[in-house]
DNA sequence: CATTATTTTCAATTATTTCCGAAAATTGAG
DNA sequence: CTCAATTTTCGGAAATAATTGAAAATAATG
């Protein structure tokens, strides 16, 4: 009886990093990546790189670049066990914040640059007197305004304590 | 004097065309799609598929392909101008309305699927006595609490009016 | 210092996505 | 119906991205 939920855990908890690493796909993460996320998230206890190299059959290079781009993002930590010299990595478990993670990467690689690009080319077409050189300018500002608006409220999402977003989104919601 | 002012225009253009095209890449769009895009939002007038192949250089196939998912995104309306056979395409120019579009869009291809892997995952795991498996299930349900409420977020924002937004937006960000 | 465990890098391979170009299908005009 | 204009499809080429596997670098141990 304990292998038989045992053995249920384990084939719901391989469907879910196998669907979720497929999904990583469509949010421009890599499978790998993803996987890899799925599957320490739901681990009982930090998993060295050879334990993930074995859990989902993956090279050590590949296992090794998706860890530490996933601790970089801020997703996982790299903890040690005194006595042990290998590192271990345990994931941010708690959903809130694994939203505002993603959020403020988000942010950082969608919108700045998109930011970047609109504010010069609203400025390059500042002096343009014809009438198509105005009404390109004056798209050029709205996109400005509108992605400016969107950094700002992408920061306050970012920094918002789980709290505070249930009590905004019950006004927004209800 | 007035050919300077064309010039001008058309180097900003071109500029705005490139980068646009070379973000879509970032975020989850292929180049095409995003410079077709650019190119139309910044267009006096709709224009057909064998113009958008010339101001792109790109092959007809790809025109075509492009042209029409960004019609099925609702990004572009195809019209027809009286006498003439060919279609043209123009683009939605409002940035809220884009942003709505996109918003919906990607609500429908990253959330709704997050939604039924993660309740999947919850049903499977619910009567899984093991403690391993209870926090399983609980991490499941957690993540599946999360996704519907960013499900209910995307819906309301999606049908938001530029002004309630903006209204909305003041309220979070004074 | 020499040895060994571990992490990091990287050139080569494989997989995936995008794009071309030409052929096939469709549509409207005469 | 016939013809020409236009749209659509599609197999394979080209470009891009992900992954491997093994070697190099680094760091702890005795």
């Amino acid at each position: 009886m304990k292998l038989k939920a045992d053995d249920r855990l384990e084939q719901a908890r391989e469907e879910f990093i196998a669907q979720w690493g497929a999904m990583g796909t469509q949010w421009g993460i890599n499978r790998t990546m993803a996987q890899i996320h799925a599957l320490l998230m739901t681990a009982a206890e930090p998993m060295s790189t050879d334990e993930v190299m074995e859990a989902l059959e993956i090279s050590r290079g590949n296992a090794h670049a998706n860890l530490k781009e996933l601790v970089a993002w801020g997703l996982l930590r790299a903890v040690v066990r005194k006595g042990e010299r290998r590192e271990y990595f345990e994931a941010e478990k708690d959903v809130w914040r694994i939203f505002t993670v993603v959020a403020r990467e988000r942010k950082r690689r969608e919108i700045d640059p998109a930011l970047e690009v609109v504010r010069k080319c609203a400025e390059e077409s500042r002096e343009i007197a014809t009438p198509e050189g105005r009404a390109f300018h004056e798209q050029m500002r709205q996109l400005e305004e509108f992605v400016v608006f969107a950094s700002r409220m992408a920061d306050r999402v970012a920094m918002m304590k789980h709290g505070f977003a249930i009590q905004m989104a019950a006004k927004l919601l209800g």
